[in-house]
DNA sequence: ATTGGGAATGAAAACCATTACCATTAGGAG
DNA sequence: CTCCTAATGGTAATGGTTTTCATTCCCAAT
C-alpha cells in the first residue's frame, strides 16, 4: 500500500497524472491534510492546516483544489447545514470504508456510520437499475444523510 | 378535503393557529404560490411570483416565512448544488405524494421520483431503528439524492 | 541541465444568497 | 374598537465562494 503510511509515491500520483494535471506543492499539501484529518473539514479549516507548514498557500488555492479533487473523484463535498461545505478524502481503492452520515440538527454534530451498508447497497443497486432504464439517467453517484437529534440535544 | 380545490380554509390554517402564529396576506400568499408551483422553486423565484400580485412583498419575508415553513414540517428545503436552496410544499396528511430526487450534474435538472419509494421505506425503518438504538440518536428526517447525467447530458 | 510555454498560484476585489437591524404596520384576543 | 405585540419590508451588512490578473513554476521537449 504505497504511501500509505511509509514511503514512495502516495497512491493518488498515478490518477493525477493519467488525468494530465501537475503535482504541486499546494496539492500534495492539501491531499496530505485531508489525509489525516480527523473529521470533515471546512475550505478554511484546510486553509489554516496547510498554512501552518506552508505559509505561502492562499485561500482560493483551496478553494480551486478542492474543486478538482471533487471533480476528480478523490474527494466528498458535503453540506451538514453549517453554512460552509465540508470535504473528506474519498479514500482510494484500497481503504474502502464507505459511509453515510448522520447529523444533529441540534449542535451540528456529525456521526459516521457504516451499519446496513450492505442493506443498503442491495436496494441501491435495484433502484439505481429501476431509475436508469426508466428515466435513461446514468446515475455517478447518490447521498444519504440522517437527520435529528444527539443524545445531549435530546434534553 | 376543504381548500385542495374549493372554498373553505385552506388545510394549512388548523396548524398555523395550534402553533400560535398569525395567518398574513404574506404567509398565505407564499404558501399559494409553493401549492400551485409545478417544481422545485428558490427564494427568488418565490418573490417574484408574489409579487405579480402583491408587489408590497419583501424578499426578508419570503426568507423568514420559508424557514417557518420549513421549520413547521410544511416546507422542505433542498440543496441541488445549484447555490441557492430550494423549496417544495411538503403535501399535507392527504396529499401523501412523498418522493425523492435525481439531480443532473450536467444542466441541473431535477426529476421527482416515487419509484422503490416502499422498499426504501422499509429499509430507512431497519436503520432508523438500528442507528437509533446504537447511537441513541432521535432520527427525525433523512435526504435521499441520487446525481447522474440526464439523457442529454449524456452524449 | 536548460528552457519555453501553458498550467497553477495568490492577493485583492467582486459576487451574491442570506441575515441583521430597526422603524412601521397590522393580526386578532379581549 | 383598542391595544399589544408579532410580523413586515427597506436597507445595510455578512461571509462563504468565485473572479480577475499579474506572477510563478511544473515538466516535456530540447
Ligand atoms: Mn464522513
Ligand atoms: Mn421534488
Ligand atoms: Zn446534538
Ligand atoms: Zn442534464
Amino acid at each position: 500500500m504505497p504511501g500509505r503510511n511509509g514511503k514512495g509515491p502516495p497512491w493518488w500520483h498515478g490518477k493525477f497524472r493519467s488525468c494530465g494535471y501537475r503535482l504541486t506543492i499546494p496539492r500534495e499539501m492539501i491531499l496530505d491534510v485531508l489525509n489525516k484529518a480527523a473529521k470533515h473539514l471546512s475550505a478554511e479549516e484546510i486553509y489554516l492546516a496547510v498554512q501552518k507548514v506552508y505559509s505561502a498557500i492562499g485561500l482560493t488555492t483551496i478553494y480551486r483544489t478542492l474543486e478538482l479533487l471533487v471533480q476528480m473523484g478523490l474527494v466528498f463535498k458535503f453540506d451538514f447545514g453549517d453554512k460552509r461545505s465540508r470535504y473528506e478524502l474519498a479514500d482510494g481503492p484500497k481503504g474502502i470504508r464507505h459511509h453515510y452520515h448522520l447529523v444533529c440538527t441540534g449542535c451540528g454534530r456529525v456521526i459516521d456510520y457504516t451499519d446496513f451498508i450492505d442493506e443498503a447497497k442491495e436496494l441501491l443497486l435495484q433502484t439505481q437499475k429501476g431509475l436508469t432504464k426508466k428515466y435513461n439517467f446514468k446515475i455517478t453517484n447518490h447521498l444519504i444523510q440522517f437527520y435529528g437529534l444527539c443524545e445531549k440535544c435530546q434534553k
